[in-house]
Formats: structure tokens, C-alpha cells, sequence
DNA sequence: GAAAAAATGATAACTTATTATCAGTTTAAC
DNA sequence: GTTAAACTGATAATAAGTTATCATTTTTTC
């Protein structure tokens, strides 16, 4: 990576801007708004190489595909709304986890998924939903 | 579902001894034990009725693609074990949980993935690890 | 502005997990 | 044992996410 481009610009923005990690689809979206046609390719693209550079981190979280953040944020979890089908980054977390470890188990890292409903999606239902 | 097969009956066995949620290709192996040359298919074919039955329920899991538990299991979460690749149910829940919950957000759900190394794997490494 | 390197968009190719197809086999009821 | 329904194994097909290819465009350096 030596040349600085809108496309990248754009990604780097959405990943600032973004309350949650989020997939490559959605950055895409969002990115179009400031460079308009941009293709898929490149958001995989750049979001290997930024990845590579370790200015965004990749998180596996269940279901949904990968979702990138930008790295450097302190220790968090995450909201998946199952309304807007998009994370939130939130505070806090147990310490609890600790005692959960199994004896002789060794503990590296951990990952909390809370899923329900964001704000706006709290109330509205589509018809045709369960 | 109106027939007893015995890749039927080994597939269930496999659940049932099982330390924790297991993916359709480690439940072919270990049924393979008791019914030689069964095939992939069944093992899909089967996890889809016994789910529809109430019998067996599919988690959802960062990355590692689905696993399957039987049901009715009391509430748990898991460890993944990054030397072997394999879950493990484990005990307790952090009740702080509900207070990481932003405000005006519904919680549904929940899950808790620890990430490490399993009392076998703790202490050996493969030399080409990293 | 010209030239070289890097990056892009479109799309084909690839991966991995899962499902469908189908001829042959097994099970359950008689 | 016979028969019909259910099931199986092998494998082709599918689906979704990601990566590779390549002609063209953009960026940087001079």
C-alpha cells in the first residue's frame, strides 16, 4: 500500500464513524455514498490490507460472516440487533468469566454476544415477521 | 422420521456422550465407529430431523460453522479448545451480563465463548505452531 | 505532462458447508 | 418372506463469502 485513494479513504471513514463492527456488505454500502460505484472487491481488498498494517482487526463472531473494527479499542463486546441485523460495540464485562474456566483448562481469550433488539428496532415488527 | 437405523441410533450416541456441541464432520467420525462407511449426507440428513423433533438443537458459534447438542440441556456456554478444535460445555453465567445492555435495547439471547487450550492440549504443541 | 507503480471495477474462479438426487438397501408391517 | 415406505451412500449441485484475474484508471514521482 503506497498510494492513498478515495476508495480507501472512504473505508477508513465507515470503520471511524461505525458503532459496531461491521461486514464488508455494509461497508460497501456505506462507502458508496462518498465514492459512488465503488465494487465489492475492493473493500476486501483494502480491508486485507489494513488488516495486514493492523489499523482494523478482524472479529469471527457467531453466525453473519466476518466484521472488521478498527483496532486499538479498548476492551468491549457486542449487541447484534436482530431487528437491523447489525452490532453495536458495549461497555463492560464480567469478571466472572474467570471462575467459568474449566480446572486445567487454560484461558486465552473470550467473547460475549448479547443478541435482542437495538433501540430502533425495539417496537417495529414487520408484518410479515414471527 | 418412522424407522430405527443404526446411524440413526449412532449419530444420537455421539450427542449424548459428548462433552460439548459437535460439528457435523466430528460426529461422522466418531459415528463411523459404530457404522462403518456412513456417510456425510446422513449425518446432515439426520441433524435437520432430530432438530426438527426437538431432539437436537444447532448452535451458532464464532467461526467453525455450525454444531449440534441435544436439547433440553440446562443453560450453559462454551470453551474452544484452539488446539484440538473442539467445544466444551462449561457451567455458569455472570448475571453483570444484564447491565451491559445498552440502554433501550431488548436483550433476547446470550452467548459466551471462552477461547484456550484444553487440559490435553494445554501443555503440547505441534512444533510447526506458532 | 509522462512514466511507472499501485489501485480499481467487473467478473470469473474458488472454497467450504450444506442440500438435492437417485439407485440400491434396510426397516417395519403384514 | 413380501411389499411399500423410509433410509442410505455417493456424488452432483447449490449457496454465500471471499479471492484472483485483467484491462483500465488513478496516484505518485520526476
Amino acid at each position: 500500500m503506497k498510494h492513498h485513494t478515495r476508495q480507501r479513504q472512504a473505508i477508513i471513514h465507515c470503520l471511524e464513524q461505525a458503532g459496531g463492527p461491521m461486514s464488508p456488505q455494509e461497508i460497501l454500502i456505506l462507502a458508496r455514498e462518498k465514492v459512488e460505484g465503488m465494487g465489492i472487491a475492493t473493500v476486501y481488498r483494502n480491508l486485507k490490507l489494513l488488516e495486514e498494517e493492523g489499523k482494523v482487526r478482524e472479529l469471527v463472531l457467531p453466525g453473519e460472516g466476518a466484521r472488521y473494527e478498527k483496532s486499538g479499542l479498548s476492551h468491549h463486546h457486542h449487541f447484534f440487533c436482530r431487528g437491523c441485523y447489525k452490532f453495536f460495540c458495549i461497555e463492560g464485562c464480567p469478571r466472572e468469566i474467570i471462575s467459568m474456566v474449566p480446572r486445567g483448562f487454560a484461558l486465552e481469550e473470550h467473547e460475549i454476544v448479547l443478541y435482542g433488539r437495538c433501540r430502533e428496532c425495539r417496537d417495529y415488527r414487520p408484518d410479515d415477521s414471527v
